[in-house]
DNA sequence: CTGAAAGCGCTTACAG
DNA sequence: CTGAAAGCGCTTACAG
């Protein structure tokens, strides 16, 4: 291993003048910085990352915005899980990452938890953009500020410099399509469930439906797709009375798709005789879902890798961060075709770093 | 942050004290080490894993036993920059690792190789046991040299203390069965097209084709399963005169299944009307796979994340010898259903790796 | 424009 | 059983 020291000795400088080229920090005549250049290239030199973050003390605070998880409704827990990870990974060089959280159906809370957060003056920000209208007023203080934010999981359209992390749910709704296609025998229909709340996460249940449609545009098939906007997929009743008054009225339906993480729920409302005869494609999974999956009333669910959203994107900033690497526009990860038997085998990261925790 | 010279300020000792009480290298009265373990705890203090890392210089070296590539058996290549990657990542804490690489047919440089290897005196081992004799003369002297190893993608049974990171063969077949299954319209038939030619690698082959005819006895459907043994994929002629051969034979095959990762050469040897009228599926995303797969003639490829293979031994081998972490008897890794679709998004690690290593 | 020295937090001989 | 000091490789003021 080839240190400054060397390069120093060899150049006949001291190892701050080197240390000076090597970070571009000016201050060096033309002559002697060719001279450590050339020698730097030919002896193949690189920086000692260690050496370099203990003597930084890099102090650098990221902080996350991101939805709080109930027992119900557990989907942002493993983005969380991924991003504790992650954190893990880069304290040892000096990154500091603080978590505010808020309440995802409430875009008072989201303003709220981001004006906490703005007053630690962090140096990055990765953020879910839940709510379009107040998005727009954060990423204007970011952009005041001069702080590199992302965007995790959900994509805002429009913004020139915005980094995305997550999945193309345009494809992960066609592959969807072609799933069910698969799955429906020949002649019978496909309905599509949607909850008209709006989580202002529907930009991506959007883009799902219509790679979803795009799908069986495309093969030309003569399937018909009936749609289903019901109340809300809390609401046990009322969605069971919904659903089953759709069902009777278009017996010819056998595939049903939930192109959000709650399918678990419309299993829940279905009775045995439905559930054996109906095809289930859903998101996400959730340990709701995953059970659906398991006890065979789901046939498949797309997955997007949540925890690798959150792992990845706390990487990507540190990356930038720490050895200012450029940031891609989008950064899309697995779209994860999960059936009863491979489920299980799908997260080993996650699975590894879980079982870390409760030794803990 | 809590540093050891605050813990040691506060126990009145010296700091060299207080590294003997937090290794456990003995030496110290148990009256001062209970004083010190106490404020350990009550401070929360944990060792600062950069500066542990500068000032230990750990200088393990890792030594890697991996067949080689060619153009047109790619498969390895992949795991070796998964292992590639993660070698940069722990050069940081002062881990070195070394390449030994053979001819996957010639069991002769496997154990050539080895004995390169073996000479550097490594401090732990991962290898791709390729060839079962030779494989335990080479256990039995890393075993004496109490040298840790792991297996990478092919696991060798009966070794206790073993460690094996790869895929579940078996389940992954049983899938490969299911999807078969969904694509095939009822009454056809399908075959299991495998070499005769033998490379050590096979007991993987083995068990995803007990796991794919297990799910067609599950299901209890009448599908009827031929199987074919071709001499070699490599030899084209004599390829497409037995395939050809046994369609005759067999008309109502509309099935293949390759359970290798040579699904490619199957399809080279195809007539444009098989190709329209026939479904595989194989294994692997090869380059040569992935083409087949985009220009719809290979329908669905199980994947097991080749990179990420490599990329988590070196990661599990560094945990193992720098924080100790104990390691596991299996590490298995998603099994990847992969489409036309989704094939493009499915390694972001390795891409992000490959454009990294464009710009070096 | 350049150098000498101190320091990041931990570990390693060495001395007692 | 314990402490004082030097060192890991890089960076940061400070002096000139």
């Amino acid at each position: 291993m080839v240190r400054i020291k060397d390069i120093a000795k060899e150049a006949n400088v001291s190892e701050g003048t080197v240390d000076r080229v090597l970070h571009g920090r000016g201050g060096v005549s033309k002559k002697t910085a060719d001279k450590i250049n050339k020698i730097l290239e030919r002896r193949n030199f690189s920086i000692n990352p260690v050496a370099s973050a203990l003597a930084t003390k890099n102090n650098h605070t990221i902080a996350v915005l991101i939805p709080e998880y109930s027992e119900t409704d557990s989907f942002w827990k493993l983005p969380y899980l991924g991003l504790l990870k992650a954190s893990e990974d880069v304290k040892n060089i000096g990154l500091n990452v603080n978590y505010f959280k808020f309440d995802q159906y409430n875009s008072n809370s989201y303003m709220e938890a981001f004006t906490n957060l703005i007053k630690m003056k962090p140096s990055a920000v990765i953020l879910v953009p839940m709510f379009l209208k107040e998005t727009r007023v954060i990423i204007n203080e970011l952009k005041k500020a001069g702080t590199k934010y992302i965007f995790l999981n959900v994509d805002v359209e429009g913004e020139d410099g915005s980094v995305y992390i997550g999945q193309d749910s345009y494809m992960s709704g066609y592959i969807a399509g072609k799933l069910m296609k698969l799955s429906l025998t020949d002649g019978y229909d496909c309905c599509i469930m949607q909850a008209s709340t709006s989580t202002g996460d529907n930009q991506a249940i959007v883009k799902r439906i219509k790679g979803f449609k795009d799908y069986y545009t495309a093969i030309k098939e003569e399937i018909k797709l009936h749609e289903l906007k019901v109340e809300s997929f809390g609401d046990e009743v009322k969605l069971a009375s919904s659903v089953t008054l759709f069902l009777e009225k278009f017996p010819n339906i056998k595939g049903i798709f939930v192109p959000s993480s709650r399918v678990s729920a419309v299993v829940k409302i279905l009775s045995e005789e439905q559930k054996e005869s109906l095809q289930l494609i859903g998101f996400d999974n959730t340990p709701q879902n995953v059970v659906c999956l398991k006890n065979d009333t789901v046939l498949f669910l797309i997955s997007q890798k949540p925890f690798d959203q959150g792992y990845e994107a706390v990487r990507l900033i540190s990356d930038y961060l720490i050895k200012s690497k450029a940031l891609k526009r989008k950064l899309y990860l697995p779209i994860d075709i999960l059936t009863k038997e491979n489920v299980d085998y799908n997260d080993a990261n996650q699975l590894m770093f879980e079982s870390d925790l409760k030794y803990q």
